[in-house]
DNA sequence: CAACTATTTGGTTATTTAGCCAAATAGCCA
DNA sequence: TGGCTATTTGGCTAAATAACCAAATAGTTG
């Protein structure tokens, strides 16, 4: 078990904490400032319970932290480089490309 | 079907393109420059058939642009801004961090 | 054209993931 | 304490994913 093989999934253990529709609008969310889980399920349109289970996978990979004051608990970016990380994106993600380079 | 769910829907295909350990790999070698299939299923260490789907995916993503000369078909990385996207990874991926902050 | 090589596609199966509901937990306030 | 409110956890089901093998496709070369 190769140690660069633990190294490969740790990262990709981070990225798929992102991959999906409503963790990317929760992470783009949060870029703005931090958030609790009542107004993300809003956002999100979810049930609660999957939201918080969004968020919960999302923290364990180290994407988010969380942070409980009163009843509520707070989420928040776990780390400034997320902004240039999903900005990147737009970049990728097919408008019509394809075709040329896109940066 | 409002018109940002499909974008937080490619955006996160993009993302998803890059989410699985293999994929991450592959990705992290073609920085270097372009390679064919079976360079890296040597990689990889998979099925030929399996790489062959990552690698059909992560285009259809829009991460990679493939381009067939002669019997080998080669692939790379269809956006240089690519690497500092795999760059930032580390900073997030949990060596034992999750205390402080990771940047 | 026939044999060969590189790659993709289709089929199958096991595993993982996403969603919802119901129940459990935890902090707050009367 | 007892009842709220916010959040998480457990259980379940449907759908998506990843892997392999076998078969199909496409380019090359004798």
């Amino acid at each position: 078990m190769p140690a660069s093989k633990t190294v490969f999934s740790k990262r990709a253990a981070v990225i798929k904490a992102l991959a999906h529709p409503s963790r990317l609008l929760i992470a783009e969310a949060l870029m703005e400032g931090e958030m609790c889980v009542c107004d993300l399920k809003d956002l999100v349109g979810a049930d609660m319970s999957t939201v918080s289970k969004h968020l919960s996978m999302m923290r364990q990979a180290g994407v988010l932290v969380s942070d409980k004051r009163g009843l509520n608990i707070y989420y928040r970016l776990a780390c400034d480089c997320l902004g240039d990380f999903l900005r990147c994106l737009d970049q990728l993600a097919p408008k019509k490309a394809k075709t040329k380079p896109c940066c």
